[in-house]
Formats: C-alpha cells, sequence, structure tokens
DNA sequence: GCGCAGAATGTAAACGTTTCCAACGGGGGA
DNA sequence: TCCCCCGTTGGAAACGTTTACATTCTGCGC
C-alpha cells in the first residue's frame, strides 16, 4: 500500500525535466529517447497522472453525470445505456447518480455540478420543485433536462410527447371496440404524472368523454406495488358487476404490471375482460405475461438527443438553447389484442 | 456563463486573507465577524468551493463508486441502494459506472481508480478474465469485490453461498415430488454463471442424480430473450412427450422469466406441468405472473457489508481482508407451489 | 566559418484549495 | 504594571499537474 508514484519522481528516475516527462507521457513533441526513458521510468513506478491535478489545471474532467431519481425504473436504465452510447467515444466517462427518489439528492447533484466534478450533467428530474428550479436557473454548468420544464427555464431540454402517445393508446382501445377507457397514474406532482395525466384527460374529452366516465385510480408512487394496492382496493370495494371500465391505461409499464397484477387477482382476464396498456415500453412490458402493450414514448432517442445536445453546449457555452420534442409510437401485444393471442396459441 | 467564483475572490471582497476566507467557510476557527463578512461574500459571489481543487489538496474526493456490468439487471439495482443507504450516512457521496456488459469497461473502470476521483470501489464483476485479475492486483486504492475472487487476492470480498442456494431449492422441488429438475444459466464462463452451475451439479450428485438426469439449459446471456430463445428452441427440437424435466430452476430471476415464456410458448403450464424457481429474488419475481419463487442470495446484505468493509478499508489501509460470506434463503411463490395458488383464488 | 531556424529541453508559474507557522492583540493573574 | 496565554489572523507553502516562455543545441544554407 505505497503512496501512488508523482510526475516529478518519473521525471527524476527518466533523468529529465517534469515538464519533459509531461510531454513525453501525452505524446507532445519530444525526442524518441526521452520518450523511452520516460514511459520506462513510468512503468517500473506503475505511475498513473492524477486526476484531480489534471482536473485543475485543465478545468476539465471527462466526465459526466446521469442523474436520475429512481434507477429501478428500467426506462432510466435505457435511457443511461444511450446517453453512455453516445458520449464514450467523444472521450467521456459517464457516471450514474442515483438520487434514491427523496428532492433532496437531486438538488444535491444540480448544486453540486458547479463544484466542477464532471463536465455536464444530464438530468430527469422526477419532480421540479421550485428549489430544484432555482438551482437550475441559478447554475453555471452545462445541464441539459429529460423532461418537460417551464418555458423560460433558458436550458436545453428533450422532452416526450405524452399528448401523442396516450392518444395512440387511446384510439387503438377505442378501434378495438373499447369504450370505457380508464386511466392509473402514478403521484400527479410529479413531472411525468402531471403530463401523462393532462394528456389523458384531454384526448377523452376530445372524444367528448366527461368526467364522469374517465375512471382514474392514483397510485402512491410509479411502482409495481403501489399500482396493484390502489386498484385492487377500489376493485375490492367496487360493485362486482360494476366495473367501470373495460380498458387501462398505465401512466407507466411498472404500474401497468401492478394494475395486471390486481385484475388477475380478481379473476379478471387480462386482453378479454380489460385491455391493458402500458407507457415507456420497457423490457418489462414484452417480459410479462401476458405480453403488454405499450406506448413507446422514445425514451432511447430522448437520451441521445440529450447527449449530443450536452456534448454541443459544452463546446458552444453560449448557444442558444434547443427544446426537442420526441415522438411516440405504440407497440401492440398480446395485452390489449386478445385474438392475436389465441391465434398464438 | 460567468467564470466561477474563487476563494481568493471572495476574501478580497470579504476583506481577510484567504486563509480566514477557508476557515470561516470550513467552520473552523474564526471570529464571528469573520464568519459573517465571509458568508455574506460567498452568497453574493455564489462561490462553491472546488472539488477538485480540494480533491488535489487534501487527497480524499468523498466520493465511492459502484461499478457493476449490467444495471439493467434489477439485482444490482438493489445493491446499489444498499451501498448508498449504508455510505451516505457517512458523508459519501455514491457514484455508479455501468461498465455495459463489454469486460473492457470494468477494466477501465478499476484502472482509473488510481486516478484518485474516488476514494473507493465496489465492484461486483460478471466477468473475472485474467487482466481484471491483474488489475485488480496492482491497484493501491480500496476495493472491495461483491463476489467470488480467487483465495491468493489480497482483497475484501463479499460473496453469495449459491451452494446453499441451490441446494434449499433443490429440496423445495423435491418435497413437492418434483424428481426431474433441470437448471437453465447463463454464460458459463462467468463468475455467477460458473458458480451456480457447479452448485447445482453439486447439490444432483449429493442426490445420486447422475449427470444424463441433468438436464442442462445454456443461454448465451444472462437475459429474458436469451433464455427464452435457449429453451425455446430445447423445447421445440424435444419429442413433445419426452419433456426431459419437471422441474426448472433458473441461475437468474431474468432467465426464470424468459424460460416461463418458452414454457407458455409450449403451452405448458407453470406450477403444474413444471415448477419453476429463480435466482436472486428481485421485485421481477414478484411481478411476474405467475409470481416465482426464488432462491434470495442476500444481495443487498451483501451490499451493505461490501460498503462498510470499503468504508473500514479506507480509514484502515493495513488491516487484514475480510472475506464474507452471506447466507441464502428462499421466497417461495406460485411458480412451484400450485396446490397454495389454487387456495388464492 | 557564421548565423539562424527549428527541435528538444528546462524553469517556473499557475490552477484553487488547505494548513502549518508566525505574528498579533487583548485580557487576566501575579 | 508586566507577562503569558489564548483566540484570531495573515503569509506562504504545498497538493500534482500543464504549459508559456526562455534556453540550449544541432545541423544547414549562405
Amino acid at each position: 500500500m505505497t503512496t501512488r508514484a508523482t510526475l516529478t519522481q518519473v521525471a527524476q528516475r527518466a533523468g529529465v525535466s517534469i515538464a519533459s516527462a509531461s510531454r513525453a507521457i501525452n505524446g507532445l513533441v519530444a525526442s524518441p529517447e526521452t520518450v523511452r526513458a520516460v514511459l520506462q521510468a513510468a512503468a517500473e513506478l506503475g505511475y498513473v497522472p492524477d486526476a484531480n491535478a489534471r482536473a485543475l489545471k485543465m478545468g476539465a474532467t471527462f466526465q459526466l453525470l446521469f442523474a436520475v431519481a429512481d434507477i429501478g425504473n428500467p426506462v432510466y436504465v435505457e435511457m443511461m445505456r444511450a446517453v453512455e452510447q453516445a458520449t464514450r467515444p467523444l472521450g467521456y466517462r459517464l457516471l450514474v447518480s442515483s438520487t434514491s427518489m427523496e428532492p433532496a439528492g437531486i438538488l444535491d447533484v444540480i448544486k453540486s455540478m458547479d463544484r466542477g466534478f464532471a463536465d455536464g450533467l444530464v438530468i430527469s428530474p422526477i419532480q421540479v420543485s421550485d428549489e430544484v428550479l432555482a438551482a437550475l436557473r441559478v447554475s453555471r454548468s452545462p445541464i441539459v433536462v429529460v423532461g418537460s420544464v417551464p418555458q423560460d427555464l433558458e436550458l436545453d431540454s428533450v422532452r416526450a410527447n405524452s399528448a401523442d402517445g396516450v392518444a395512440m393508446a387511446v384510439d387503438h382501445l377505442r378501434s378495438s371496440g373499447r369504450r370505457r377507457i380508464g386511466f392509473i397514474n402514478g403521484p400527479r406532482n410529479t413531472t411525468p404524472g402531471m403530463a401523462r395525466h393532462a394528456a389523458y384527460v384531454a384526448t377523452m374529452e376530445g372524444f367528448g368523454v366527461g368526467a364522469a366516465d374517465r375512471p382514474l385510480i392514483d397510485a402512491e408512487d410509479f411502482t409495481v406495488e403501489a399500482a396493484r394496492a390502489a386498484l385492487g382496493s377500489m376493485l375490492a370495494d367496487a360493485d362486482p358487476g360494476a366495473r367501470p371500465f373495460d380498458a387501462l391505461i398505465a401512466a407507466n409499464d411498472l404500474l401497468a404490471i401492478g394494475a395486471a397484477h390486481a385484475l388477475l387477482d380478481t379473476g379478471l382476464e387480462i386482453g378479454r375482460d380489460v385491455a391493458l396498456v402500458g407507457m415507456d415500453d420497457t423490457y418489462l412490458a414484452a417480459a410479462f405475461n401476458p405480453p403488454l402493450t405499450s406506448v413507446n414514448l422514445g425514451s432511447a432517442e430522448r437520451a441521445t438527443r440529450a447527449a449530443e445536445l450536452l456534448v454541443h453546449r459544452i463546446a458552444h457555452p453560449g448557444a442558444p438553447v434547443s427544446r426537442l420534442v420526441v415522438n411516440p409510437s405504440l407497440t401492440i401485444r398480446a395485452s390489449s389484442a386478445p385474438q392475436q393471442m389465441e391465434q398464438a396459441q
């Protein structure tokens, strides 16, 4: 557990100045002779350049950060992969900060960006509180937000088109003959919760469906368990014959799976008694039994775009901000297309 | 996009020396008067201490790294949470490096630890190649390995007891009357792949079951799709009447889900025709339909122990290494206990 | 043979902190 | 009244790099 070798020691051992050693290591101008000697000395000492000293001197760390509220949701994993793929070829290392749900975490990340331990941040905040917003405004670091942000926030952002996404789901369900389409959502004081709820209401209004015929189930969290509990207690309370929906859209694949369990617990058959549609189209949707129809909100593409915006922002701090919107698509599976399921058997 | 304020500027504005400014900011000895002036100046300038300069000077970053091959597997998310919970109260920030599968990534992380951008590393390598091993040996940084490592590797480690875990699964299946118990595994050149395979073989040997009666299915990856493909093609090839197993243990919950799909595709009923047992007992096991029995290998506890070892190692670089083993338990669900499922309805 | 370009090298400053040490001032005990 | 001690303070070095600038040296053209 000896202490690490420093450039000075390498230079000394190679018999050159530390400037020459630095140049040799970094492949700058130096005689072949010097390069050989320095490289050998470095190898013998097990020399590794100190990242902090270098970052201090150069003002850059070549690290990017991806901050996310809940890495347990596969959609964020997908995003992370996309960001990494887009930035690694450019020489960046990607680190993930999973600020385990509590908003204090995300706030902390934003604030500490200005300490300079990463060159840029892709953030997907699930809750944009006033504090978070204030921190975002005040930050001097390159930041790209994945998600909806206020118009007056001068930050690059990429968001999904939930309105179109929900509309596609509703269209699909209606063309399958479903008319009483319910919506199961997570906390509505979150960005996705709010956006998706608004999209659902607007779409249903568009079809002339009034508030009374829009069954809303609110889960306390974007998790399987919360959805199962919320829908379960609703089904238990309701009159068995008077189920108010024949289709259910979930704001999330996790919620969809939770809902599926609640339905199964009640003895209902998914795809026949109730058509079920998730959102995000993560691998979970395809992996469930039965496979779930899901609205693909373009998570991977959103992440890729965000990464591109970030590296551009780093290179051009003064450039005008971009606000991108990525379009959704619908992946239809057995949970909303029972006839196809029968055929498959 | 003004340039960041520095401590020197704060000191100047507060009319004190930079030494006093530093002390005031860090809550060291200083007169109330000085503290007030410095804090006000800092607030006015939006001063934030530079993490790199501080790290360079102090030789510590108060960051820990959790490196993992595939953050897409929920078991690693669970571990990450545990590590974070154990280390955050101590003032550490946890970053995750998901070295997207390819071994080059993990190698890179190990090597760059010596650059000093984190104070310690919890690593859960899925493949311990010779290169990785060499890098681990050579590293001067505090590292704790979650997983099996060679006895002569002088590193703290925490591993699961796969042998007991598999034995519990087999015992359970046999006591449910199953006799032809197959095993579906991921790549065997991975640490978990090897360990779990060995555990399966040993357990079956223990019951006097020869190689001929130990159906082995090898998926190309620890993923749902790979398992589905591998088992699917096996079932397609086999004589319909001659299914060689009435129970299946999967090395992983993801594999178990993939296997479940392959079984369902063939029209088999899980829990009745084939009992299915996963491993890791992630939320996926509970979330599947039907819920999957799964071997809980104590991922959260392993991660917690690893975190504890790491902070201890950081504080005491010279302490003797610890090698911990965490015991498994079995969570029984419908996939292997059909009668209970009937009752539930 | 002289001067000069250009390559290779060395010296030293700088990045933004923390912290050792010396200096200073004031209050209390002798 | 003097001295000592203690609480505050400032000066300056140090952490390990990179890099601007000055310097040295070699070889070439005239």
